[in-house]
DNA sequence: AGCTTGTTTCGATATTCGTTAAGGCAGACC
DNA sequence: GGTCTGCCTTAACGAATATCGAAACAAGCT
């Protein structure tokens, strides 16, 4: 058993009491806030979009990497391209001719954090 | 830092690195099933209700458990809990005169497992 | 029957998704 | 400098979908 999967367990048998979701009900500010991430990934074009860039070289990609994939025109790329960066998931930098995008990684260690504690509820009872 | 906060941080950066979303690009067919799961949770009522149901005592709650603490009538509760329970988030079961509402473990860790590296079978070796 | 609990139906308003057309920015070329 | 061309965004608009409440409906208990 490796250094980090010896890890992986113990958080799942420290934290399985503790996650926001599960533990106590969620505040209304904490829900709005985080209802913001979960409406941003909740269309297929915007998770593809995420994983896309997610798992481009470097860690980022153009669009014109990004708009061939789809049957969709420019400006609707463009679109949701701007949900993701409103909701904090992705950051846009223009160099040269090209704008890059890459994930922000913050957002994604929010969301993680309220839903891993129930795959710890999964695990050895 | 306790220790239970050093490890979440721990696992936390390994989405980052690590997490199927990040790794490869998603499928159309993956990005579409799960951006269901997304979208359902894209409303912060819907998902204090899934934090309220799933906190509650005996990880299930009847609806009269749950719209009292929103200022919404009763049929948006209903209808906002219909929604929760086609996406497979929860279910419900009529016992008597009450509806019981529970939390659907499964759909939540293919939402975990989307995120976060493979953490239950990380399981003893 | 009457009462309670929860859902469904229907209608009004608001938001979202995708298009076409137009605008802004950077580089190339004269 | 001026003007092309390419890349991406913004603006404007229609169609589809979501949100919510009032009224009507169903299911169970006394």
């Amino acid at each position: 058993m490796s250094n980090q999967e010896r890890l992986l367990v113990e958080l799942t048998d420290a934290v399985g009491c503790c996650s926001p979701l599960v533990r106590e009900p969620l505040s209304a500010e904490q829900a709005v806030e985080l209802s913001r991430l979960f409406k941003a990934m909740g269309d297929p074009v915007r998770l593809r979009l995420l994983s896309l860039i997610a798992s481009h070289e470097g860690g980022e990609a153009c669009v014109c990497d990004l708009s061939g994939v789809f049957d969709l025109t420019g400006p609707t790329i463009s679109h949701h391209l701007k949900v993701l960066r409103e909701a904090g998931l992705i950051s846009g930098e223009r160099r040269g001719t090209w704008i890059y995008y890459r994930i922000e990684p913050d957002a994604l260690r929010r969301l993680s954090a309220v839903l891993v504690p129930d795959v710890a509820a999964a695990g050895p009872a």
